[in-house]
DNA sequence: GAGCGTCATTGAGAATTATCAATATTCAGA
DNA sequence: TCTGAATATTGATAATTCTCAATGACGCTC
């Protein structure tokens, strides 16, 4: 089931250096906002700065090296595999994301299998070093804890809006959330590759890339330029609730 | 879309009294474990303790009563409503589970609708409260912490089981739900009406009416007693897995 | 115990979706 | 630019599920 040779999964990822957070041009985005600059002055274990690659993967469930992930820039999937060998991805998480944080709570392994889906740019954060930095400042306790209530509100979106309903809808839901979520500045976002989309909606791939294709003829959703998409809002929230 | 009027929702519940939650028999299993006694003797707004009645509303997505709950006993399921009328089940949460969170993470309202699915009895905590404890005992904010790793996880189950396969496997996995999670001392546990069933796992009610009936006349679940049921694990996971 | 309302079950046909198979497109690398 | 592999699209059919409608079962009140 997991990987028992204890060797790096992620031996294309590309070390960026040590992380310097007092310097952190995006800290008040991530999971260490608020917390003052000399506390990162001694600790325990060092914060690395990676990059990897797209369908790099970070970690895999039953696994428990002792780290977790405070996501820069990029987007991530979380990852649940079933006996039978087909995959349903729970949750995408992306800038300002902290991932693995079920650690923190005593559990012995990671949830999910976490993959990069596009380039993804983190911080590699030791568990220690959240525990020391946790006892220093007990302000980051209510960090993790705004986190770990970020992504129920988004499990709950997504339990709402691509578990429900129609294939259409459900798709078109899809593209919303990515729309919202992972757009770039110039408003285009990556559409996934139908695979994800069909283990995201959990609707046959084949259904998936019908309507996929069904909307790019209707002009709803097309592309800008190389895998970057941009869609019609109004047009996709009519069919979300519709049909 | 919400209630306006201001009034309570909850006109049949029955006050239980102040809580006491220094002498509480099941404070370990609940919020305040870890907690001194001495804790609870100087607070601002005191804990009250209720019982609600079955099919009783707790609170009202869009509704921002200053209070979050800690359920003692009984079955409480959590509600999206969609803007057309129809409803789905995001979540179930049983004894020592708290509802209402998100408040604490400066939302500005509830979430869901919260509804008692059998006789719940629960202690009712001011914000203000929880405010005041976290500030005197910080290991508090990680019971907070832990409370939301658990519903992630729970939520991540629900999307998992509840929102992959066919209809069959879907329906067997939240029988298996319930078996595990809330069945009683004698391993017996409700079965919950067709329609909350249909809301949990986003299938028709008939077709859920079909393949429970399908399930009752193969033996697989069967009543015990009054509303009471008890099922065959292995031949529903057996169901679940492959179908 | 009869009547009544609510909920569960069942039936039949329509609509949706999955599955298997073929074709088209895209993209990376030679 | 060509080639091959991977991915996306489309077609045809089978299977599943939804919808609408009818019937049955159960508890409650009178």
């Amino acid at each position: 089931m997991g990987n028992e040779s204890g060797q790096s999964f992620c031996t294309n990822a590309e070390w960026m250096g040590r992380a310097h957070c007092d310097k952190c041009h995006i800290r008040q985005l991530m999971l260490f906002s608020e917390l003052p600059d000399t506390a990162f002055e001694h600790l325990l274990a060092p914060i690395d700065h990676f990059l990897y690659p797209p369908g790099s993967v970070l970690y895999e469930a039953g696994t428990h090296k002792p780290f977790i992930y405070s996501i820069r820039r990029g987007m991530v999937k979380l990852v649940h595999a079933a006996q039978d060998g087909s995959n349903r991805i729970v949750r995408l998480l992306g800038n300002g994301s902290a991932i693995g944080l079920e650690l923190l709570d005593g559990s012995k392994s990671y949830n999910h299998i976490a993959i990069a889906v596009n380039q993804v740019d983190l911080c590699k954060i030791p568990v220690s070093t959240i525990k020391q930095l946790e006892s220093e400042h007990p302000a980051l306790c209510k960090h993790v804890g705004k986190q770990l209530q970020d992504q129920l509100n988004i499990a709950d979106q997504w339990i709402v809006a691509l578990g429900t309903g129609a294939a259409r809808q459900r798709v078109a839901q899809l593209v919303l959330v990515l729309e919202e979520f992972f757009s770039e500045d110039n408003g285009a976002f990556i559409l996934l590759n139908r695979e994800d989309m069909a283990a995201m909606t959990g609707i046959a791939v084949e259904t998936v890339s019908r309507i996929v294709a069904e909307f790019k003829r209707q002009k709803i959703l097309y592309r800008f330029k190389d895998n970057f998409y941009m869609c019609n809002v109004t047009a996709l929230q009519v069919i979300s609730h519709h049909g």
